[in-house]
DNA sequence: GTATATTTGGACATAATTTGTCAAGAAATA
DNA sequence: TATTTCTTGACAAATTATGTCCAAATATAC
């Protein structure tokens, strides 16, 4: 079964999870602790550089927080739209296309 | 088969089936021709509004123009993530999802 | 070839959005 | 109540998007 959290909600329940308070991850990310108590409700997006340190302290996939990540974008550009599921589908299919071609040159 | 064209090339494609200059076209839309040259090469994104005029005046389905239009949005978004085709599978589940959300509060 | 029409490129200003910072207020905990 | 933790909003700075102009390049007509 998939995860469906936000990027958001996974950092807040890793950093809960290691009894971690919210200014001293701030400290360890480099932020404002405004910033980090943002993002952890989705008001704001991480950067990949905070992505990338997140799954260094608390030890988890780094590819499973970008997924996260990068279908957060995906899913807010997107979801008031009655055709999303085709244009999930184009995109991707591009995306596949553009691999194709670029492979061919090299 | 699906339409993999870009909103871009699919705009110039109308205008030059309908053998209309540029010029008259982005006067039709009420842009600088230079702007809609740029949209045309994919070097700018068209807003909705753009979309919904090219519909009317070519006759053709905005649904479709919206199709290239967003999903061009997402490709750009993740071309390069080596996990783009789970990122967008669990993007339509985020849309999903928060849709059996919204219908159940009304 | 020259003239004319069409398209492209780049510089620039303005607007909109994002990002970072601060400090005070609210909420939770001791 | 006192202390720690988190949230909120205001603000400035930086980044990105948008719109405009005009000259250069390209294509077409004569």
């Amino acid at each position: 079964m998939q995860n469906l959290e936000s990027i958001g909600v996974k950092i807040r329940n890793l950093r809960e999870g290691a009894d971690m308070p919210l200014r001293k991850l701030a400290a360890l990310l480099d932020v404002d602790q405004s910033t980090l108590s943002k993002i952890e409700r989705d008001e704001r997006k991480p950067n990949i550089k905070m992505i990338e340190e997140v799954s260094k302290i608390f030890n988890v996939d780094k590819d499973e927080l970008l997924i996260s990540f990068y279908s957060d974008i995906v899913f807010y550009e997107i979801q008031d739209e009655n055709s999303f599921s085709k244009i999930l589908q184009v995109a991707e299919a591009k995306i596949q296309y553009q691999r194709t071609i670029t492979n061919k040159k090299k």
